[in-house]
DNA sequence: CTGTTAGCGCATTCAC
DNA sequence: GTGAATGCGCTAACAG
């Protein structure tokens, strides 16, 4: 059927390594027999075959994604910059999405077996000690992306001051009553989250630094989407003495906030300050105060090193932190109170 | 360094051939021999090699995506579909993000290397003639999601329904005056996409059968996104006998024309009807009418279809055609004059 | 039921 | 510079 390389040689006239030697662009060839074995190829419409070139050398000139959710417009974005930077070094992207702890854990195991990709890209998802272990010993070259672990490389932000950086926007502000809505921790533990878990940690650490006393009923934590956060923004609405201000663990959380507000006749930001985090897409439609974080830049940047990983350079910062920063939008405000 | 085969065969004292039988769940092996292998295969913390099987046997259980823009809400959720579906079937699958016309033409031409992959999704580009002829050439299988060509098999809506559906409902409202916003002239034959031009046939098929006239200055193209839908609502709402209503090509750009209303302070529904045509996510949470189309649902159909035709099951139905719903929110009503 | 054999298409040694 | 020889790890077809 389709043309091999066997006969490419036999219709050009020259042995079988010559023309390996050609497609490789290997200097060891003389123009002459260069030009007939590229003629040949052209005649004979040759493409040589991906499986064979990877089963002999050994690379596959594919890499692996395994993130969790990626319908969540965060991320879609950091995907776009992995996809970007794979396709411009040459390399396939084989993506995995984890919406379940059983999967979770079934892709962070299959990926100890090094097979099918050359290294692999992890999402959000933290590999716990044996995983974590399993993965050195497999020797997969492995990034992780919006996460960390010791030992591994990675590209992140740094989570707790961004929720510090949230917090202190709302204290700056005037307010002292401030509300929390985040991931639920049960959630969290079994993907073994922890970006929400950290900015809530910012969150404590802020007002504790700001003599402000810590109250059980304004943290709230649910799924991660805007239904469960539009409920828990409620609860925290209707609370005898509510918060004037909420931080989101996320845009997509603040969304919630914002319907919540809508749904109790709450004005923003006259009655109710809401400040989110990432600055995804629709945050800026929206009007939304937030914490930017470079999401196309974290997946080129976690590609960009995988792929020097694999090209076998040694990498000495075993963790990229990536800038974030303050959007004020029109969601936040001084308390009217 | 990691084991093969035969390390399993001589640990397990066997034959080459049985340790291939075991992995692939053949039953000609005795029970005995079965676990004797599986045992070895423990104690050798063996895994096969992927790359060695694909090559020896020729499929690799992979399928590629082509996707234009894959951070769009509606491509996003149609790959969702497809990778649920395929991870279902022990499938892996591999995307490629086109968001400029040399890498789609690019694309297009590389699948017809039928390496690396199985088969290929195609995400709502149409291929050309010439590439119908070496993609059938190259006898790949090859599913169309949300397009359609001539002898190719896929998944889609119909857009010009669509785009009379939506109309319609303007009308039965008592809509007269009614503008459309779609996907630039330009851009939409350059990457070859057809809904947002179907939907438009369906605009000028309703108006005509409801005997109000086309009226040129009412149709409007720009880039598919919020930006320029806004700029385009503008110079409709500025006409000086402005439309009351507004059928947008995509949800996205639906978005970009409700912030044009609120930019020149229409309100909506009451000053100006606003429909589009998706319904991705946010589209509930905007309360935008608009018309559902099963996004999910083609992917994993499409999906479905093409493991079908890799399977050997010759397809009759060369296109399958998915069902559409008007959804109405908040953002349509009677004209008020 | 099981062991043996022959490639899959290419990269990569080697000799020449 | 070039051609010929080996083997990557496995599946499939064949004898037994």
């Amino acid at each position: 059927m389709a043309a091999t390389i066997r006969d490419v040689a036999r219709q050009a006239g020259v042995g079988l390594g010559t023309v390996s030697r050609v497609l490789n662009n290997s200097p060891l060839v003389s123009p002459v027999t260069r030009k007939r074995v590229l003629d040949a190829i052209t005649e004979l419409r040759y493409s040589p075959s991906q499986i064979a070139r990877s089963f002999a050398s050994g690379k596959t000139l594919t890499v692996s994604a395994i993130a969790p959710f990626f319908t969540r417009p965060s991320v879609v974005e950091r995907l776009r910059g992995i996809e970007s930077q794979l396709t411009a070094s040459g390399y396939s992207l084989v993506v995995f999405n984890v919406e379940t702890v059983a999967r979770r854990d079934a892709c962070l195991q299959d990926i100890s077996r090094h097979d099918r990709c050359d290294g692999v890209l992890i999402i959000s998802l933290t590999p716990r000690e044996d995983e974590l272990l399993a993965l050195h010993e497999a020797g997969v070259p492995v990034v992780l992306i919006d996460t960390s672990a010791a030992g591994m490389h990675g590209v992140r932000i740094d989570d707790v001051s961004g929720g510090e950086l949230a917090v202190r926007h709302l204290i700056d502000l005037g307010h002292r009553r401030i509300g929390f809505v985040g991931d639920s921790i049960e959630q969290a533990r079994a993907f073994n989250f922890t970006s929400s878990r950290d900015r809530h940690s910012g969150y404590r650490q802020m007002l504790a630094a700001a003599g402000i006393a810590l109250r059980p009923a304004y943290q709230r934590h649910g799924v991660h989407d805007r239904y469960d956060a539009r409920i828990l923004a409620h609860e925290l609405l209707q609370l005898a003495d509510p918060p004037t201000a909420i931080f989101a663990a996320s845009d997509t959380q603040a969304m919630g906030v914002l319907e919540a507000a809508r749904d109790l006749g709450r004005r923003v930001p006259a009655d109710l300050s809401i400040i989110g985090f990432d600055d995804i897409d629709v945050a800026e439609y929206l009007g939304l105060t937030t914490v930017h974080q470079p999401l196309f830049m974290s997946g080129q940047r976690g590609a960009e090193l995988l792929l020097r990983i694999i090209g076998g350079e040694a990498q000495e910062s075993p963790s990229d932190v990536l800038p974030i920063e303050l959007v004020v939008r029109g969601t936040t405000a001084p308390p009217s109170a």
